[in-house]
DNA sequence: TGAATATGTGATAGTATACTCACAAATGGT
DNA sequence: ACCATTTGTGAGTATACTATCACATATTCA
């Protein structure tokens, strides 16, 4: 059985799964491979509102996946630790996977 | 800017995220870390209604996270591949970088 | 076939999440 | 001080998620 420490420790887990969780957030965490970039840059690139991109930086902020850094009036983010990106190759494994089956199961 | 192809790569990878993204279910790939198991122990350890884990199952199972296997009355399930726990592990990381900072900041 | 057990599903209600709009806050330059 | 730009936030609505209950399905054994 799971003790109340488990439950603590897996809602945490949670909510760093959670901030990844979403696909405008991937596609930052993807963008944020190529290094720190500012909110207007990252709301162009996804192709959405910045009030929006604000919005989903700041889940990513709280759960510790990305940190900042001001230069000016602009904000640079980044991702705070490499693995982050374990969780994108991953999730593509396990899409090739799914892809892999279904040809099995149409062969 | 973004591609409608890439578009979709996020909204797949995202699902896939998605389906570890509650306490439960972090739980349920914690647990079958140790091998497969069927439904009525993974209800037991994880403490929740059968019913209500089935459906966290359905979710990783939808998703390409887990397989099954049939016995009898039993299914078994089982992690599809082990990079999963990579998840597991780098959110523990973000959290234990998050303990750093706030010593840091309190210090 | 019928009972017993394990698992999955439809319906519902409560909660949380996401997006948009309008506006606030912070900074730099004039 | 004022304005322009970047970023963040409150409010409201629409959507999605979660847990529960009751019931359906699937399998084994007698």
């Amino acid at each position: 059985m799971i003790t109340g420490r488990d439950k603590k420790r897996y809602e945490r887990q949670a909510e760093v799964v959670q901030a990844l969780a979403h696909p405008i957030r991937i596609a930052i965490a993807d963008l944020l491979q190529g290094g720190e970039r500012c909110v207007c840059d990252i709301a162009e690139h996804v192709d959405a509102e910045r009030s929006n991109v604000s919005r989903h930086l700041s889940i990513m902020l709280k759960a510790g996946v990305v940190q900042t850094r001001r230069e000016g009036v602009m904000i640079f983010y980044q991702l705070r630790t490499p693995c982050i990106l374990n969780f994108l190759a991953c999730a593509s494994d396990v899409l090739k996977h799914n892809l892999d089956e279904e040809a099995r199961t149409l062969a």
